[in-house]
DNA sequence: GGAAGTACCTACATAAATGTTAGTATAAAC
DNA sequence: GTTTATACTAACATTTATGTAGGTACTTCC
């Protein structure tokens, strides 16, 4: 319960803003991202060569959904050709930990996983 | 690592069948669906109401994702009316776990989350 | 006898996600 | 002087996700 706002986020409920934020966090891209930036700083190409598959287009709209939500920072440098850096900040590290957690686990499992298709 | 397939599974590249598991487990619904289920057992209807504005569709359909990918066991009692319960596999347990800290990360820093968006 | 509850499926319709292509400004490398 | 690299945006096309409405086969409750 928020002394604040006088309700308890609960991501049960369709109306609760936490939904919006689950949404960023899973996206498909979302979640690789914020894995990605885990060891460190890089650059939006850097990126895009990392998450395997993205689009540019995709990249960019993620990019600035979890610059929204303040899990990440964008600090662009003015020099041609551009460059722009995206790092984690303190709150992005904290759910990439979690993202990890998530990704690791299925890459570990994922015989098990597989198997039950039969 | 693995030593059937001689290949180590990796989120991070587009062709990886993890890719596929990903997208189920953090799919808008199946996040919601593992989350509601870590608590026991529970029936279509009861998950229905449980989980906030999933439609009976999407219900259906995340539930075969995952009980494909061997996250939950279905069981239906041939009785009238129908009464069919999911539940956790020791495998979903797990899944379940890592998408309940993330859930429960983002509505302990939701206001936080919130704030940045200033 | 009519309504409500159960666990779905099917067909159709719409909304959202994602991809593709083209374009920008400029400098360095070839 | 043509190509390559950068970090995007805009317009358009397509695929995927999701919702809606209706139907099913009974039984219990009113």
């Amino acid at each position: 319960m928020n002394a604040e706002t006088g309700f308890a986020p609960n991501v049960m409920a369709q109306a609760c803003p936490s939904r919006q934020v689950l949404k960023h966090l899973t996206s498909q891209w979302g979640v690789l991202v914020l894995v990605a930036l885990q060891d460190g700083t890089l650059r939006f190409s850097a990126l895009r060569r990392q998450v395997g598959g993205v689009s540019e287009r995709m990249l960019a709209q993620t990019l600035q959904a979890l610059e929204g939500d303040g899990l990440l920072r964008r600090v662009a440098h003015p020099v041609v050709p551009p460059h722009v850096d995206y790092t984690l900040t303190p709150l992005g590290v904290e759910a990439a930990l979690r993202m990890a957690e998530l990704t690791g686990w299925i890459e570990s499992n994922l015989p098990e996983i597989l198997a039950a298709r039969g």
